[in-house]
RNA sequence: GGGCAGGUUCCAGAGCGGCCAAAUGGGGCGGACUGUAAAUCCGCUGACUACGUCUUCACAGGUUCGAAUCCUGUCCUGCCCA
């Protein structure tokens, strides 16, 4: 495979379309150009698409920056939905940057990474040069955005600010003089952005290179955070395994090709397989392949048959809690206060919920009555929903 | 600046003086079925010291025995006009 196809494979969009050979062209190490705003700092299987193309550069001797969007995280990149953001703070900033960048290196070699922060150059912009920077966008321009698009046409409201976020991401571009700029597809526009930028101020302007979007658990919607349906980089191999066996079917070509790191022939092979749920499985232990190591997958694979699917409720499957470590010591408390001691996250309410729908298990009994007054003893097993698993041990 | 229409629980969207913690749909969470798939069915979906209590319908006051619903002011949004 020459070098070319290998880096086209699994692009969705490529501006100009002949760009990435011309860039190639010019012999040199490239700068590839990856911004992410230090907002929620985790990632999922989603970033990694985009993250393992750039491995593909970087394998090849060519530079990645990462930008760090420290300035426009208070902008937001404007999707309509986040309403108004508050502004992060210094600290924020950089512990988010720090453990987004723990994740980065998962897929790059992260020391070989140039990491810079938008704030050290938009902080300082004066009013005057920022309608410099202006002057060359028309509203038209912007309004191509289809998120913008929308909301005008709906009606919804467009903060001016808002407006501002593709500029100032083309205006990032210019400063670190990109070669290439990755992102999913829904960064076509603002990549773009900086492009047309480039070319105003007699630069040569970046080639735009957008990986398509990984759909997330649902099946509809792109993997998100604010959506709940990623499998996260840092997820353990055992919720790994779950996750991926819970897409639906119809998400398997996707995950494939996408998700995964077999070759195009090795996918050919997969493929083969009759029964999608053994499909799933050979997709599941190659994503905690990637993200763990063989034997990880190989021990998630044995707890999912033996848990879920041999509904064998073995000892060892069973997540320790030690009983001094819930914080209220004792010996006896109704099963309310129990759950909720385990799954302090949810309010009381949803536990009482969970117990009345008859989620709850003790020692293999299901259990309706949140009031039920139970003994705090070591060996006393619990289920609560599908997934928590508690042994009490001392 | 003027005219008009609006701001409701996670989202969309009803309600327009008591029967409203608020219809309906979506989403979410449980359960049944299953391959932790899809489809289908059932229950739940503000909080809590829970057969009761408390806090919600932009915000602040007011009228009423009683307000998400009426009045006044404020803030916010959209449309039209300037």
């Amino acid at each position: 495979m020459t070098t070319l196809s290998l880096l086209k494979e699994h692009v969705e969009i490529m501006l100009p379309e002949d760009g990435l050979q011309q860039k190639l062209a010019l012999n040199r190490p490239l700068v590839i150009k990856l911004g992410f705003d230090p907002t929620a700092p985790d990632l999922h299987l989603g970033h990694a698409v985009v993250l393992k193309k750039l491995k593909q550069f970087q394998d090849l001797g060519h530079q990645i920056v990462i930008i760090v969007g420290s300035f426009t995280a208070q902008i937001g990149d404007p999707t309509g939905k986040n309403k108004s953001r508050k502004p992060l703070g210094k600290e924020e900033v950089l512990a988010n940057a720090d453990t987004y960048i723990q994740q980065l290196s998962r897929v790059i070699e992260i020391h070989k990474c140039e990491v810079r922060f938008n704030g050290d150059w938009l902080d300082d912009l004066t009013f005057k040069e920022i309608l410099q920077l202006l002057s060359t966008i028309t509203v038209a321009q912007l309004m191509h955005r289809n998120d913008f698009n929308k909301r005008f046409t709906e009606n919804t409201p467009i903060a001016m600010h808002e407006l501002m976020y593709p500029i100032l991401q083309g205006f990032d571009s210019m400063q670190i003089k990109a070669d290439i700029e990755m992102g999913g597809t829904d960064q076509l526009f603002n990549c773009s952005m900086g492009r047309q930028m480039q070319e105003a101020h007699g630069m040569e302007a970046q080639v735009v290179m957008c990986m398509p979007l990984l759909k997330g658990l649902d099946g509809k919607e792109k993997m998100s955070k604010s959506l709940n349906n990623t499998i996260g980089l840092t997820d353990a191999p055992n919720e790994m395994f779950g996750k991926v066996m819970s897409i639906p079917d119809a998400l398997i070509p996707e995950f494939l090709t996408l998700a995964t790191n077999f070759t195009l022939a090795q996918i050919e092979e997969v493929k083969q397989i009759n029964h999608p749920m053994d499909l799933k499985k050979r997709i599941a232990r190659n994503i905690i392949e990637q993200y763990h190591d063989a034997a990880a997958a190989e021990a998630a694979e044995q707890f999912f048959v033996q848990q879920f699917q041999n509904k064998v409720f073995d000892e060892k499957n069973f997540e320790p809690v030690a009983i001094r470590d819930l914080g209220l010591i004792k010996e006896q408390m109704t099963l309310l206060e129990l759950c909720h001691l385990l799954k302090k996250e949810e309010t009381k309410s949803n536990i009482r919920r969970l117990i009345s729908g008859g989620g709850v298990w003790v020692n293999n009994e299901k259990m309706m009555d949140p009031n039920q007054v139970i003994k705090v003893t070591a060996g006393t097993k619990l289920k609560l929903g599908k997934r928590l698993l508690v042994e009490l041990v001392p």
